[in-house]
DNA sequence: CCAATATAGGACCTGAATAGTCGTATTTAT
DNA sequence: ATAAATACGACTATTCAGGTCCTATATTGG
């Protein structure tokens, strides 16, 4: 079916709390999880692929925690989750493996159909941002 | 990540093969399977599915098979997700399980955010036909 | 009427991916 | 020094999608 891993979502999520509280104030992964009952080691990671792009800062240490990074209305729903799930390919890649271009691409009657719902769902997700989504 | 599932995949390939050749041409599982290098069970229950419901129809016995029954126009890619996967939720449902409504839902800062991602994609899929992906 | 061919559909198996856990190191404020 | 936080690799568990198998039923044509 169609769903967004657990990771993305706890991403989301996160983001998206910083983002409403716009205050540049600090986050620890504990009180995101319990606040929105997460697990705190799986959140704890996810936290540290988005501070380790750049998405948000971390700060190590005893009032340690995480502060959003960038502006949420310049933020993507798509680049985050590129860098959540390392830019795997969000549908369906050619089934010819190998071959660095399809060598019956203009022909290939597998690869269209997915390719424009693939597009359509880039486009969809690159135009999405953290801001719209609170 | 995010992706569609292969039953919806294959039902998609098999409804933009028969809305390529609208003569009301009748096709089999085993020639879909076949041309596109599905396995042919699973391509047959989605077929199934698909009949059930009306989106094509279905004949049985020596020279059966499945012919479109419906206009590749007017049926949404929304449409077939949602025979296909049975109306599961394509995100995330409220995680408040047994109230039929979630309780504290105008102050839910859990379901929202996903909330919105939900309702893009739905309306992204309403509007995209089988016709469109050809 | 019989055989061949097709759909209908339930039961089951399996492997990969996802979710989650654990342990330990490091950083930093007090 | 200690406590509280991030960093991160390794590990386990579980779920579920994908795929297979088997049998029943319908229909056509010889």
């Amino acid at each position: 079916m169609f769903q967004l891993s657990k990771r993305v979502e706890y991403g989301l999520i996160a983001l998206r709390h910083m983002a409403m509280h716009p205050t540049g104030q600090v986050y620890t992964a504990k009180e995101l999880a319990k606040e929105y009952d997460i697990p705190y080691e799986l959140l704890a990671k996810v936290l540290q692929k988005l501070a380790r792009s750049g998405l948000i800062f971390s700060l190590q240490g005893v009032r340690g925690g995480y502060t959003l990074g960038q502006d949420p209305n310049k933020l993507s729903v798509a680049h985050v989750i590129r860098i959540i799930e390392e830019e795997k390919p969000m549908i369906a890649e050619c089934y010819v493996e190998g071959a660095d271009s399809c060598s019956i691409f203009d022909v290939c009657t597998i690869r269209k159909p997915l390719g424009k719902v693939q597009r359509n769902l880039n486009i969809l997700f690159d135009k999405m941002t953290i801001q719209e989504i609170i």
